[in-house]
DNA sequence: TAAGTTTTGTTGATGAGATGAACATAAGAT
DNA sequence: ATCTTATGTTCATCTCATCAACAAAACTTA
């Protein structure tokens, strides 16, 4: 009932790209103009959404007044500022946090290099906490109060209960995340969700696609693991427990050489970031792996060469990719495929071999060619779609917010 | 509002395996007893729900009385029967119809065998309109007045256009098959939905499954070729455009041999009906391999009596349909396998090898061990899953259903 | 310049529908 | 025979969306 047109209101205003008027509320959702104005007055007073002056149009009629999400900032009278959501992503090689006001604005952000592997869980998750602190007090000065948080991790996880189950590629198993993080003063009180880095990563470019971009996508993830996130007419697709996508573990060659896993010829095995580069003759030791990002630039930089070690090491990775890609596209029906992570860079290598592969192996690809893009975010995605995720969880359902609220007003 | 409790209430009616009572609706619904009975009234008024009487039950207080889907049959003084909804299967080796009443049991089935390959669309459909004016006429005399059709093919189509798009083991390409079906008299102003053989085969075995079966499974149906039907949380995953479960084209060996497709090592080359015949050497000539269950027959009495070749070509389909599943587990995440079609009779063959493979190549198989399951409604399970969709629509927006028969009253 | 036109936003009466309390009903328990 | 318990209904009340009318603020036109 209300609450449900609550929701419906504010998301139109979330959606649209530009401030929107009551009326155009009314209008696009069926309700009258005056249920729309009821329901804005809701969300003024709830200080969510804002009311800005439009620039004069040459239309006629009475000029709308326009409403917008109340970003951060500019604390009015009543000093009360908007609200935000931060992002943490745990990865191997670097911490990340993002704070986002509720328009998805980015206020705070930060990345702090290390590596987690073979440190203690509990070392490591006390100084991301001192991480998250920080990021909090500099989004308060920005006027953004943070009303909850999402981490992201390279790994399956327990979303009900906060727990990392199984991270191969960090070396941790069954980590009680959520409840650790939060063991530190100030975040006892935030609702912290966990979920899997490619997931909050294709939350990200969803978030951040114009407004013609294809509602159906699959994100592909590369960074030490391979993982996907499935976002289907514009909502993630997280299968029965959460733990869908894992195309890094998908066969590629069944005789092929044996996986960390268990198995043999994953695809990890052929397009991992260590794969490539060993297979480029890049690695050798554990040392040239290190900080990711650098070795994958050298890795752009000597395909730009013709280096033929390079190239041939790509097009084994892009071809195994277009196997898992392809076996993803019959099974799940998404019309486009987003390079992502470390992917996103070594593109303009990959993308037409795995074109030429999807076209070979999908069952509709004639009917509807499958597209394959390039990340715009690259590695940002995650931190930026946890944090993106926590905000669209209020603009979802204000009426629940509010609720959760209301005995503090 | 009342549209969405309205049908609350009566999908709280459908999913009880027994009658349910007024005060129950309100308990589990959350609302008052007061608004509960207003619903079950509005509900009785329109005939999708009876009342009966409860027998005597121990407890004390006053005696609730019973509510249940109205099925057909027992016309009232009113003389009217209750609704129900025709399932057609178009395989390519028969056509079975099927109608059930609200409460989904089957009031009608019939099969028609014969093969649609190589004949016309047109001329096939008009055979299959009459048989479904047959099986209209007949439940009409049970006292079920069909008030929608579905109808399953092998292959990909186009809901919104009712447009079978491909269908390779049929031969049909781009056919307008529910414009041809309604063609005829008496059939014009039915409501038709077209929809995939193994999704709706999916639908059907989730609405026969036992109240503790697993509301997230993957049904896998072969038939001449290989789909799957992706059931997570008791709803059924069509992917971007309805194209999602082609299983049968994952590749399984990137070097294997050319399939129909145009790829090369796809799962049906593999665990394909015909495949599996021929590596056995039921084959031969075509002749045989039509009538599919007789051959299947066959395939089961020659395994039962150890014939090597037969047990050889059921370990290599085991073993293909293990890593194209294990691709779909690792992507989508659901938690149990069900074989269904021809796999459900070779499932004591089929069913160890698949495990294995899963355990090994599934990367969340410690964590949670695949379970496989053999399907209890065999071929029946499609036609079935399509009938009780069309009921199924009713009780999910029986407000939307009410509205476009309030002319008619 | 003044009256019409158009679009926006607000106000008050109306009605649908959920809620809560009280009550009638029909059983077992004491 | 009375008490207790559970079910279903009735009625006053309250919330909230709708409708119609109106006020506001622009442009258009005479």
């Amino acid at each position: 009932m209300r609450e449900h047109n609550l929701g419906l209101a504010l998301r139109l205003v979330a959606a649209a790209d530009r401030p929107v008027s009551r009326a155009r509320i009314a209008a696009d959702t069926g309700m009258t103009r005056a249920t729309a104005s009821s329901l804005v007055d809701a969300l003024l007073a709830a200080n969510l959404v804002r009311e800005v002056t439009l620039p004069p149009t040459a239309r006629r009629g009475r000029p709308a007044t326009g409403l917008v999400l109340a970003a951060g900032g500019t604390p009015g009278p009543g000093g009360i500022g908007g609200i935000g959501g931060i992002g943490v992503e745990l990865n191997v090689d670097s911490v990340a946090t993002t704070v986002v006001d509720l328009a998805g604005s980015v206020v705070v952000h930060d990345v702090v290099r290390g590596d987690p592997r073979g440190r203690a869980p509990r070392e490591v998750l006390a100084g991301v906490a001192s991480a998250v602190r920080r990021a909090i007090t500099a989004a308060a000065r920005a006027g953004v109060d943070v009303c909850g948080m999402a981490v992201a991790v390279p790994g399956l996880v327990d979303a009900g209960a906060g727990r990392l189950l199984l991270a191969p590629n960090l070396g941790w198993r069954d980590v009680d995340v959520v409840r650790l993080l939060t063991r530190g003063p100030r975040l006892a009180s935030l609702a912290v969700s966990l979920g899997n880095e490619a997931d909050f990563a294709a939350l990200g470019e969803l978030s951040s696609a114009a407004p013609g971009a294809p509602r159906s996508f699959v994100l592909i993830s590369g960074e030490v693991g391979v993982g996907a996130g499935i976002v289907v007419d514009g909502r993630l697709f997280r299968g029965a427990r959460g733990w869908s996508g894992e195309v890094g573990h998908v066969t590629v060659d069944a005789t092929g050489p044996p996986c960390s896993c268990g198995a043999r010829g994953c695809l990890e095995l052929y397009a991992g970031q260590e794969a490539i580069l060993r297979r480029a003759g890049l690695s050798g030791n554990r040392a040239t792996v290190m900080g990711g990002a650098p070795t994958v630039q050298s890795l752009v930089q000597r395909a730009g060469q013709d280096d033929p070690a390079v190239l041939a090491a790509l097009r084994t990775a892009a071809e195994a990719l277009g196997i898992a890609v392809a076996a993803l596209l019959n099974l799940l029906d998404v019309g486009t495929v987003v390079l992502g992570g470390v992917y996103a860079p070594l593109a303009p290598w990959l993308q037409p071999v795995i074109e030429e592969v999807l076209a070979e192996r999908v069952l509709w690809a004639r009917l509807a060619p499958p597209e394959v893009h390039t990340s715009a975010l690259g590695p940002e995605a995650a931190v930026l779609g946890a944090a993106r995720s926590v905000v669209a969880g209020v603009v979802a359902d204000p009426a629940r917010w509010l609720a959760g609220r209301a005995p503090a007003s």
